[in-house]
DNA sequence: AAAATATATAAGGATATTTGAATGTTGTGT
DNA sequence: ACACAACATTCAAATATCCTTATATATTTT
């Protein structure tokens, strides 16, 4: 597939957030109800509902009614792959272009010339 | 590694917008001067510039000059993995938990009983 | 039925992002 | 030295995001 595929970028727009990624690593562990978002991040009841409906909002994640409790749990198979990604570990850079040596000195390869 | 890392949900922010997802996805394929992204992009000049300087703060990517051209390239190796899971075909969504059936009804698995 | 619990929604202001317009800088050719 | 080309930077305005406060809804308990 190519770029630029306007829903997936919406949707690593909104997982780009640190709450947010937060509560998409739990949830990668399992099912979790908003009162544990509220222990577990810190933050107030409303605003874990409201990135929790962002987050539903875009198809992310859903959830399913235990009594009062509402047991979310994640469907977007793009977000572990995300999030391996970011857990990775990189050692150093990508390797320069061929046309720019150590120096940083070289010639454009493009049609566009000087 | 385990979330947070600070850093890298920073870059996936600066990452995860539309003109700049299509600017790395460009510069994964080689070295690309400034005009040539303004040609390609059917932005501002100035525009460009904008989103290269963010990319070039976040330590993204890096250029080398050829004359008057400033020939950008990619420095971080995350980058073609992000572009490779946006890229990447999804079937369906995630198994649904085990405690949550095709009805969405069930238990919640945690501490906080009803 | 009333109270309590778990959660959602709405409204607001503060802050950040995005872009356009104008201007500045630097290297190149003449 | 001058003009031009390629690009960067600055500023301001529009817009979007984020969080707080207040309030509403639904379910369970008493």
């Amino acid at each position: 597939m190519a770029l630029p595929q306007k829903n997936k970028i919406e949707m690593l727009r909104v997982i780009a957030h640190p709450v947010r990624l937060r509560i998409l690593d739990e949830l990668a562990k399992g099912v979790k109800c908003v009162s544990d978002f509220e222990d577990f991040l810190g933050i107030s009841q409303p605003n874990v509902s409201q990135h929790l409906a962002l987050l539903r909002n875009h198809r992310i994640i859903d959830y399913y009614m235990d009594g009062r409790l509402r047991c979310y749990f994640l469907v977007d198979p793009m977000v572990p792959d995300i999030l391996d990604v970011l857990k990775k570990e990189y050692a150093g850079t990508l390797p320069a272009p061929a046309c720019c040596p150590i120096t940083k000195k070289g010639k454009y390869p493009g049609d566009r010339t000087n």
